[in-house]
DNA sequence: CAAGCACATGTCCCTTGGTACATGTCAAGA
DNA sequence: TCTTGACATGTACCAAGGGACATGTGCTTG
């Protein structure tokens, strides 16, 4: 399960209550990883039943703040250091992308045109961003060099994807209106 | 769910039974949209039980064939069409990468270059697929068309992927021991 | 001072995903 | 003939994800 350490990871960055870390999954790990407060709230329960964090400070309006332990660190190293990388890309427009051939050409090269619109779009955000890191324009501390590293990876990732779109609408339409021969049998 | 569709999409292609449907899984989408035999099975009755698809033919060995449906083709293709596509890139390398300031410095690299070994070979094989069916040895139906833009989204995200991963290596670790200033409260 | 809003934490339920376990069938080869 | 292994289909259970709904709290502003 990630959304475990993904709270670890962020409550190792100093204490949160379920709030904030709502606020700053969803901020950082919204394209990456989607959590509902509902998850987190269920989550911290768990992992201070495991003391992987505990009560940091109670505030006004019910807040309770969490502070990561030397347990909860030393899971996350575990998980980072340790655990196999699962390497699944979990990604819909590559599902789709294996039955563009039930789409007509004109729907095909439509949905190709938006999608190369959006991940150029989503590419210049992320390196706008790193752009603004390198002025050194968000802090120098270890997260956010890490960040820094997280959104080169987006916008690699996502700038490939505009360059595929591009170079699908490129590619002469094969498409197929019915299924297979065998269907008439 | 995308499991109901990518079932649809393959049974497009023609008459299918459920163990041949979780081979094509695993093979075709496994390394995007893993699924097991037992949801398959389940999925398939529920496809029968909304008219999408029919049995077709029953074999030896219990063999039981489905055949896509008007109802079924209609609706794969109402999801290719018609629904918002999901953007969300579910891939635990780019969470972990969100961390990497609590690795060790030597760790980080190490896990670094494994990873672009890793990609870097996907990247290969997948590029040696798309070569394969440019040279023609691997058919020319709308499916394997398909499937050569497909791969051409595999090869281009583990290509960028590695050289990411080659980049980050020559980052300047910033990598902290421990959490944030406000622990110590 | 009342209203509205952002802050803050939860319950409930349904769907989906993952794993373990169980069973039956046929062909090939030792 | 016996055993192995690939073919083929399921049940059961538990974990995780997602959305709807419910509730309480304090600050700001008209």
């Amino acid at each position: 399960m990630s959304l475990r350490h993904g709270l670890l990871g962020l409550l190792a960055e100093g204490p949160a209550s379920g709030y904030d870390l709502a606020q700053r999954f969803q901020q950082l790990l919204g394209a990456v990883w989607p959590a509902q407060h509902p998850k987190i709230y269920a989550e911290l329960g768990r992992l201070v039943a495991d003391g992987h964090i505990a009560v940091h400070s109670e505030g006004p309006r019910r807040r309770r703040a969490y502070q990561i332990t030397d347990s909860g660190l030393a899971e996350v190293r575990h998980w980072l250091t340790a655990t196999e990388v699962d390497h699944t890309v979990r990604l819909q427009p590559l599902l789709r992308s294996v039955f563009f051939w039930l789409m007509e050409p004109d729907e095909l090269r439509r949905h190709l045109a938006e999608e190369a619109r959006y991940y150029a779009e989503s590419a210049a955000l992320y390196r706008r961003y790193a752009e603004a890191k390198d002025r050194g324009e968000v802090g120098t501390s270890p997260q956010t060099q890490s960040i820094r590293v997280a959104a080169e990876a987006a916008t690699r990732l996502h700038q490939a994807l505009a360059d595929w779109a591009e170079w699908a609408k490129t590619v002469p339409p094969a498409t197929g209106t019915g299924p297979g021969i065998d269907r008439a049998h």
